[in-house]
DNA sequence: TAAACAATTTGATAGTTGTCGAACTATAAA
DNA sequence: TTTATAGTTCGACAACTATCAAATTGTTTA
């Protein structure tokens, strides 16, 4: 993982909105019902005091990061955490 | 640890240049000299094309954020990394 | 096809951050 | 105690970011 991508997804996990966001995503994974993996976005933040326009914006920043992978399903967005990054990300702390 | 404590590690970590000084702080940690786990900052750092008044900033940022911490010996200023908050994110970080 | 719903894009603005030069403080050496 | 070296603080400014209202696009349902 490069230092440009680490940055990105630091970056990306430094604003407290977009932080909570992420962590919606990332508890909607966790659970074990058939829904597993999915999180209807905008309906999991409304508990957030922004704007949707808002939303969308930081779900486009954390998707950049390759944080979260999105995908429309009808009429709404659906995210998932990218397993991928945090793992990276996880690896990169371990000092060792 | 807390979100606050997440976010503001995050923060730190989020730009380039401090990015750069922590990885400095972190390979000089690394080495296995009798110097280990000392890096006299101004002397690692001096090829980051950026002045003092900058390098000072973020080194306080990143002591505030518990990443490093920093010591004062004779003329010099000494960093290390702060393993347990470096610990406390890689956990964080266990999807699991 | 029209109406309703869900999300995005655009344009603007207030607030934050990175940077520097200049002035300052702390420590060591002469 | 003067001078030199190392680092910090302050004030200012340019660049960046989070946010929103308004307009727009995409999707479903009537």
């Amino acid at each position: 993982m490069n230092t440009k991508k680490v940055i990105k997804a630091m970056k990306a996990l430094s604003n407290k909105n977009r932080f909570e966001i992420f962590m919606a995503i990332f508890n909607s994974n966790k659970q074990t019902s058939f829904e597993k993996e999915e999180c209807f976005i905008y309906d999991t933040i409304e508990k957030l005091n922004i704007g949707t326009p808002t939303i969308s914006h930081h779900l486009k920043e954390l998707s950049n990061a390759d944080l979260i992978i999105t995908e429309r399903r009808g009429k709404n967005i659906v995210a998932r955490i990218n397993e991928d990054t945090i793992k990276e990300l996880g690896e990169l702390l371990n000092l060792d």
